[in-house]
DNA sequence: GGTTGCTGTGCAACTGGTTGCATATGTACC
DNA sequence: GGTACATATGCAACCAGTTGCACAGCAACC
């Protein structure tokens, strides 16, 4: 049921199809929750079913026709009811960390490579990250009151890849016995 | 498959009941990878057939028999395999990122209780990761061989939950308008 | 005498999400 | 002319993990 809500989140900010929330979930809500197109469809439609939100098709030419969704009244009260209960501590799974804590019993090289390429994709998250902040939000000390939520998830991706780019130096530095960069 | 890997290495710095596995994944192990017993009890029977683990009966008085659980060759070098495959992009998920995302579509106060909740939970994990590292890696300088991979994903904890906190921290800033403590 | 909690193993039903496949049309590139 | 990619929706089979329940004996506390 936890898609369910972010689905909620994208359609409350703006109305679209399962398409457009696929290709969201790539990108912006993508940053901290990942749905595939077939899940996507999956739950607009029980959604639907649940009166939670309504779908208009609507016909185009030389493109195939498409359901724009948009949220009832319900969609938004649920939206609402959501925010009010305790968020459930996330479980954290991370088969990096399990792999990491296999260092004595597997191959330190591929492990150390492994390493390698968790920094550049760290890396390279951050960078986007920092991009889309200066975009969209270029000034943060006098936002507007919609986007405050969406800048503050934002910042914490940042922090969060900042943190994982560090710890992955730190575990450079101690198998490589030097320091990274 | 993936719990699985998580008791192979488990498994391999000691053998163990299903009981204390699922013992060791409430504390140590999981710090990074939560698991009910039902769920560890099932994998293992898995295992089991699989050929990657071995069990051997124990017979207790005032207590009820136990299974002990052993790595089997193949299950050391399926650990050491895994070890060898690159990593999958761990897909977050995060639902507070999603709550905190509704910041205008919620309720505000509610949300901010729930920050100040994660707060708290975040400063708790910290507190319980230093006492470990103080613990059981009071010399980090000059770490066993074995301990060196669980002492960086313990790092990585300690850093995680700095992150974490001051995460809190800034929506907390922001959102009462004055510095959080 | 009754409740709670620890040790110990496990099944059954369910849910959320993944993987693979199917279909249809237009545009861009080689 | 063929390949690849974007738009657009969806089904079916599968898998991993959750929730709820069951059984069984001992120890500690009130």
């Amino acid at each position: 049921m936890a898609l369910e809500h972010a689905i909620l989140v994208s359609l409350a900010e703006r109305s679209g199809t399962g398409y457009e929330l696929a290709r969201r979930f790539d990108a912006s809500i993508g940053n901290f929750w990942k749905a595939s197109h077939q899940q996507i469809y999956k739950v607009l439609g029980r959604m639907e079913a649940d009166a939670l939100v309504t779908s208009q098709t609507v016909t185009q030419d030389g493109r195939p026709d498409k359901k724009v969704y948009a949220l009832t009244e319900a969609g938004r009260s649920e939206l609402a009811r959501f925010t009010t209960e305790p968020s459930a501590p996330e479980p954290l799974r991370s088969s990096f960390a399990v792999k990491l804590r296999a260092l004595e019993h597997g191959d330190r090289e591929a492990i150390l490579a492994d390493v390698r390429r968790k920094r550049a994709h760290h890396a390279e998250r951050l960078a986007y990250y920092e991009t889309s902040a200066e975009r969209f939000y270029p000034d943060p000390d006098s936002l507007d009151p919609a986007d405050v939520g969406p800048w503050l998830v934002l910042r914490g991706g940042i922090i969060g890849e900042q943190t994982a780019l560090s710890w992955c130096d730190e575990i450079l530095e101690r198998l490589e016995g030097r320091a990274p960069r």
